[in-house]
DNA sequence: AGTCAAACCTGGGCGC
DNA sequence: TGCGCCCAGGTTTGAC
């Protein structure tokens, strides 16, 4: 689900509701394999009475800094999403009970939880997640530079992301364009829908060979990667099936987007029917006759 | 090096 | 109404 603009609307979220506060117990655990640990007190141990120092994003993946040095890193993968929401709102068996919630706790995408951890004496920061993809794992300083080491450049307010390193990225493969656009390794944070976006705007057709591209249209699209991802970002990202932020609410950009889950609606610059092709065992939307 | 299927899970939508 | 099938924004692993 979530991809850099979404995850950077919930680093967000979490940075204004966590840091400089306690976790001061872990509330609510119906799921081992979310929480990567072999018992829940296994996890409650390595993260009650530290307090939140930072929480940052890398690629798609979280990370909260805690006061002894820990550091939970979190990938909310397709599903995962958080709720930072009062500790009096309580969870039974996964889903929030009481009629005093606010309507977006009803929605039946926030009715997944598997994790909550109490902060302070008043907040709970509950994870939710309908396919428990995601995972919240206490790491070292050193896994998380290994995740580091395994992610491209940020293409987002970084001056090191330069045309001449989109360019280098592109040497060395001929895979399509979009495959390499979403593999993580040469660049961070692109995901389907903003992959299809970034390549709509650029006029390139997804299933383009990247050694097809010439420098102008390799220009093109570096040229619209940064410009995509920030107007998301403006928009709180996209909630096209289950995104939501800290506080359960949709971002808007769906309402912007060009071409992603368009198939056969009508190109919104030529008119021309939106086509559906696989790529890398994704769905990739382009405009025929925009795209080449 | 690249492609492809499958896996992790669950719910929604569609055709019949 | 019910059943079966396909789809899903991410990522990894293993086979060919």
């Amino acid at each position: 689900m979530p991809e850099l603009p979404e995850v950077h609307t919930v680093v967000e979220g979490l940075k204004q509701g966590l840091v400089s506060r306690a976790i001061t117990g872990v509330l609510y655990c119906d799921s081992l394999k979310t929480i990567r640990s072999t018992t829940v007190e296994d996890f409650a141990k390595k993260i009650v009475g530290r307090s939140i120092v930072d929480v940052q994003r890398r690629a798609k993946n979280i990370f909260i800094y805690l006061s002894d040095g820990a550091i939970i890193h979190v990938h909310l993968k397709m599903t995962g999403h958080f709720l930072l929401v009062p500790r009096s709102y309580r969870i039974h068996q996964g889903r929030w009970q009481g009629d005093l919630l606010p309507d977006e706790l009803r929605d039946p995408i926030n009715q997944f939880i598997h994790v909550s951890i109490a902060i302070g004496d008043d907040m709970q920061l509950a994870f939710s997640d309908m396919r428990k993809f995601g995972y919240l794992h206490v790491v070292t300083a050193e896994q998380v530079r290994a995740v580091d080491a395994q992610h491209g450049p940020e293409p987002v307010g970084n001056p090191d992301f330069t045309l001449k390193i989109f360019t280098q990225l592109l040497e060395g493969t001929d895979r399509a364009i979009k495959a390499v656009l979403l593999d993580q390794t040469r660049i961070a944070g692109i995901g389907n829908i903003y992959g299809d976006e970034i390549l709509f705007r650029a006029g390139i057709r997804p299933g383009r060979k990247v050694r097809s591209l010439g420098a102008t249209e390799i220009r093109r699209i570096y040229g619209q990667i940064e410009p995509v991802l920030m107007q998301a970002i403006a928009l709180r990202g996209t909630s096209i099936g289950d995104f939501r932020d800290t506080e359960g609410k949709k971002g808007i950009y769906q309402e912007s987007r060009l071409v992603y889950g368009r198939e056969r609606q009508p190109c919104l610059v030529c008119g021309t029917a939106i086509e559906r092709i696989k790529i890398g065992q994704r769905s990739a939307y382009f405009c025929p006759h925009c795209q080449r």
